[in-house]
DNA sequence: CTAGAGGGTGGAGTGCACTCCAGGGTCAAG
DNA sequence: CTTGACCCTGGAGTGCACTCCACCCTCTAG
């Protein structure tokens, strides 16, 4: 696939997946007369980051854990560890949503706390 | 509390604290000698401001909201239909977490699927 | 009275993640 | 063989959320 069609499928634009590819975060192959070659993986990697981005990590962050998505050369205790303090975070963050969920729910019968804030 | 104790208390730069009165999040009144005075209350906006910014909402987003959370002139029914969509929202996102959660906690005894994703 | 910590302002600079642009090559259809 | 859609590159520009800076004032301790 093309960057074209890439970037159609994906709803990412030519311009982020250059970007993207720049930082390391995508390849391509190069046709001969230049054009970028994209495998159909590409679309899982894109949703993969895009997925982990919209949840607050950055491009640095989740470029970092990319070889081990991609199971390059990590011991498996290494690649554990990672796991589980990636899922710590998560979970951390979850807890957070939830309670400023439960503190929204909360404010749909009740008077408000911050009233006072701005004073 | 003048501007150094609010820094140190809330865990943001002094600079950032202005940023914020300029783009009209806090308000702080002035002592004769022009410093700036902020009442308690300023804590748990700025907690309230960290946490929403962190889970991925823009300080335009936060600050759109801030009549609703100080009880300025909304009919119950807006503010009600305002925090339904706040809190679908937060719930979509806390399922998209789980799922990336998910899906890291299934690498941790799995093959991983996205193995051929860079080639 | 002076030193040093803390406060004020306006404006420039930073890092991130794109986005846009100029200038140019490629290719299928008519 | 031209038109139009698509692709390439390098580099400048954008929006957000700060961060830093120069320069100046205020207050407390010694």
């Amino acid at each position: 696939m093309q960057i074209g069609e890439l970037s159609e499928r994906s709803g990412l634009s030519r311009d982020a997946l250059r970007f993207y590819e720049k930082r390391g975060l995508i390849r391509a192959r190069r046709r001969p007369n230049g054009y970028r070659h994209y495998p159909e993986a590409t679309l899982f990697l894109l949703d993969y980051v895009r997925t982990a981005q919209r949840l607050g990590f950055t491009l640095a962050e989740i470029e970092a854990e990319l070889p081990l998505l991609q199971g390059e050369g990590l011991t498996a205790e290494r690649v554990e560890t990672i796991l589980r303090g990636k899922i710590a975070v998560i979970d951390a963050r979850i807890g957070d949503l939830k309670a400023l969920r439960d503190d929204l729910a909360g404010r749909l019968s009740d008077v408000c706390p911050l009233i006072a804030a701005g004073q």
